[in-house]
DNA sequence: TCAAAAGTGTTGCTGCTACACCCATGC
DNA sequence: GCATGGGTGTAGCAGCAACACTTTTGA
């Protein structure tokens, strides 16, 4: 295999970013209004092209940074979407990420700047080429990898208590659960630290505020890795 | 964004097959022996570059008939591989797709002339690139796969065993179950036939032989998903 | 007759579901 | 004092883990 071998296998490279926040006790995606071409003044995933420069797994990080002025948001890369005419204009390949973020933290004037919006996951508009795919997909993913892994503390506040909690699950199922057994059954997993405080902004009474034990949970992986056993949170 | 745009952003862009197959109580990979640069003589996955007129997903499909012979392959994606020096001779992205076949069904003359042998997982030799990555992370997703969802029944004949589809289990997770209870579980899943044939060519006295049922898996799957529930084979 | 694998039942325990009322507070 | 959300306990049941012996047959 020569280097024209290399040359006659090119594509252009792009990344999507299905970004989800929680507000409002609700599961939200952030999209685009597109003011350019092509499918201008549609709804579309933010994205952009991979640099030739950069590692594909930079790319998301860098378009999430210029959209929202975050570093470190949680990212987890759900497949490469590579349909001969995904992309009417041209052949383009593009591989989705998901990334979840706290709704407090990013920049409002960054995302005003590039026409972003939130949009409920129940209740969102029509997408540009394969980008209703690639959110179904996300959204398929995070159900599952929010019974098998902690991610869902990276939607919440550091201190949260167990009433968002609970809710951002059952956004997250679309799903009703109940309080007594969802309470009994995060606190005997031994991964939340209740804390002193209280946080009185949705009731009167308040709630006690937690946070997420990241050792505790470390350690009831790997007790549950040695004995070849499916940890499952909620 | 004009056409140089798409221009200055191409990729060479590469697929790699993870191919499992279960024989002598082992789940095993295939690899070939490279009688081409780069990395001549090393051991490396099975790949091949994606062509400009076909779906990404094709090509796997592609390739993997071209070693095997065979049609019709239980393949997933598992990701895309893109550091900008995992090749060291260009810049390749590349997808690792998980391929489950028969071993009984290949063209054993094709897998000769490409030089490709079976390895047993526990055991297999280095590999060129980033190519380990792709095993381990083929392996990781296939062992979660396994308990969510019937795939293991794509690495055995059509009629298999209970022993043989234990055995296939424990292979998968590297680990011993209790036959007692490994035939209760998946028995009162109700996902299996049991044949009034035995097959007696692992022991003397012979084994009913079973298939899956799988329109039953299908309204038990169906069920769960409808409970919100998560449904756990093995 | 023996070696090798197939097949079978029970007990105890853990953890789930289902369900209804009191508590604390701000207004 | 009342409305709002936070917080708690129990009983019944299902399903899991742990465990040892009998059966069948070919050589």
């Amino acid at each position: 295999m020569g280097k024209q071998d290399y040359e006659a296998h090119q594509f252009t490279l792009a990344v999507d970013c299905i970004i989800f926040g929680f507000s409002a006790n609700e599961l939200n995606i952030l999209l685009i209004h597109r003011g350019f071409a092509p499918e201008e003044g549609k709804w579309s995933l933010m994205g952009g092209f991979v640099n030739p420069d950069e590692d594909l797994d930079q790319a998301p990080v860098r378009i999430l940074h210029e959209l929202t002025g975050l570093n470190e948001i949680y990212l987890e890369q759900v497949t490469a979407f590579g349909k001969k005419h995904r992309d009417p204009g041209a052949r383009v390949i593009s591989v989705a990420y998901s990334a979840l973020i706290r709704t407090e933290d990013y920049d409002i004037e960054l995302i005003k700047k590039h026409n972003a919006h939130w949009f409920p996951i129940s209740n969102y508009p029509d997408l540009i080429f394969d980008h209703k795919e690639m959110v179904q997909a996300a959204i398929s993913q995070i159900r599952v990898r929010a019974r098998l892994r902690p991610i869902g503390f990276n939607l919440l506040t550091p201190k949260f208590t167990l009433p968002q909690l609970q809710s951002l699950y059952e956004s997250i199922y679309d799903h009703k659960l109940d309080d007594r057994n969802f309470r009994r059954r995060i606190q005997s997993l031994g991964i939340l630290q209740k804390l002193e405080e209280k946080f009185k902004g949705d009731s009167k009474k308040g709630a006690f505020l937690f946070k997420f034990d990241k050792e505790a949970y470390d350690r009831l992986l790997k007790e549950s890795e040695e004995m070849t056993t499916l940890l499952t949170l909620f």
